[in-house]
DNA sequence: GGAAGTTTGTTGACATATCGCACAAACGTG
DNA sequence: CACGTTTGTGCGATATGTCAACAAACTTCC
């Protein structure tokens, strides 16, 4: 009920698992001074929670440098297992995918990144591979817009406002309030359509996934490749089975 | 050096992480006192953890129950976006995978379970979805057999006795000593086969993943459905298009 | 090659956060 | 409303964060 007060918190743990965040594709061995700087921990506080990690079995130390091991992977997926939502949507997706011949994934939204947590792939139209956990930016991709549409106004503009919109191709839209008539578009049809925004040659169209309520949860989407037609004729084409989808899904989440 | 001391640990950080573990498939709602009973923390430890991880977006707090967040996911994420191995797997993945019609995979050994970190699922055999992050018994997979092969028997025997051996299907191995002599032919002849020890219907079969200098770092497997024709005439129509790729992956594998 | 300058890992002292216990308050139930 | 269960809250003892100092390793520059 209350704001949560100094007493109820506990620093060790909010500082641990900013070292763990610290790990990335680019720094997956780092020294102890190395994670310092960029969790803004001392060093003897960083160090402090790189030996318990190693402890742990969370992490490896050569003497020099620490790694991730995949025991961290539990967390994660304690999280994804924890969530009742994959394993009902999976059956879907795979029903889906398999009848349009296309990839179709369900994903939901952490602040400004959407998070896949259920995926059903079809044949490559993405050179990054996508899995559950995998993180995109939520303001251009579909699935991203109309979860950012279902918000507040004001919400969803915060958390463009998060970080730098990029351009991650010559279509990408990076003006905010560009966004936000989008998201306005998105929240009036029911659906988003992506052309070629987070990469060229890829088209996307979502759709929300609401639970009993109405609240939108999670959101459905097909990758489709951006070959000849025009994005009318393409949600012409596939809305109807993902708003079929839409609505069976609607039926079993409570 | 030296072991780790009392000075060098952070408990608050170990007990944070266990409570992260405490949440399930099972248990994705728990509240203060299940976490403390699951965690063998005191409730006002379990309650401050909890409190902590909602304060940092970690879990969501209804007043009575705590779930996990996708942010979660960024934990177990950062993990395997810090790990080399799955990027550069996933192009021999998705290659041999094509080539013989059927899923592979590559995963590693955390203490007695294998974990899936890249993976390429053709059509599907098994009834569980498998994707990178998912966890199996070691002892009864292919992969897991070839994992605990490379360790020394004394270590393989301890993770075999982490937990009793449970039979999935009627043809599961359950006796240790049983696997150890199958690990002990694993070791012999690098590689394992599977016969539905894991899901009835699903046979597999796996080679080690070795770095230059000769040491099992993962493990690399096919999964096949069990169809007519002995376990022989299986590895040897597929062995050859695995140890092929294990001998280009351990090119790569400094 | 070596000396000065820099970065890094480690340790100690002190102030403070946090643990775990015991108790109080709230909740749900018969 | 009394009961059992669960949650929230002071308190003393202890663990832990911060800061500064120091030694070792590494750079740089002559």
């Amino acid at each position: 009920m209350t704001g949560i007060s100094q007493r109820d918190t506990m620093g060790g743990l909010a500082k641990g698992l900013s070292v763990i965040e610290t790990f990335t594709a680019e720094r997956p061995r780092q020294s102890i001074a190395e994670v310092s700087a960029a969790s803004g921990l001392d060093r003897a506080t960083a160090r402090r929670c790189l030996l318990t990690l190693a402890h742990l079995g969370y992490a490896d130390y050569d003497g020099k440098f620490f790694t991730l091991t995949p025991r961290v992977l539990r967390l994660g997926t304690a999280c994804l297992a924890a969530m009742p939502l994959p394993q009902m949507v999976q059956p879907w997706l795979d029903r889906l995918s398999e009848e349009l011949g296309e990839s179709s994934s369900v994903s939901v939204l952490d602040e400004d990144e959407i998070v896949y947590v259920a995926r059903a792939a079809q044949r490559k139209v993405m050179s990054i591979a996508l899995m559950p956990g995998s993180r995109l930016p939520a303001y251009c991709t579909s699935m991203g817009r109309v979860l950012l549409a279902a918000l507040p106004e004001a919400e969803a503009l915060r958390r463009l406002r998060l970080r730098p919109l990029a351009a991650r191709t010559p279509l990408t839209l990076t003006d905010p309030d560009a966004v936000m008539a989008e998201l306005k578009g998105a929240r009036e049809r029911g659906y988003a359509v992506i052309d070629q925004e987070v990469e060229l040659g890829l088209r996307s169209i979502a759709v929300p996934l609401l639970n009993a309520r109405g609240v939108a949860v999670a959101a459905l989407n097909l990758g489709l490749p951006a070959l000849a037609g025009d994005v009318e004729t393409l949600s012409a084409r596939y809305l109807p089975a993902l708003v079929r989808v839409q609505g069976e899904i609607r039926k079993i989440l409570r």
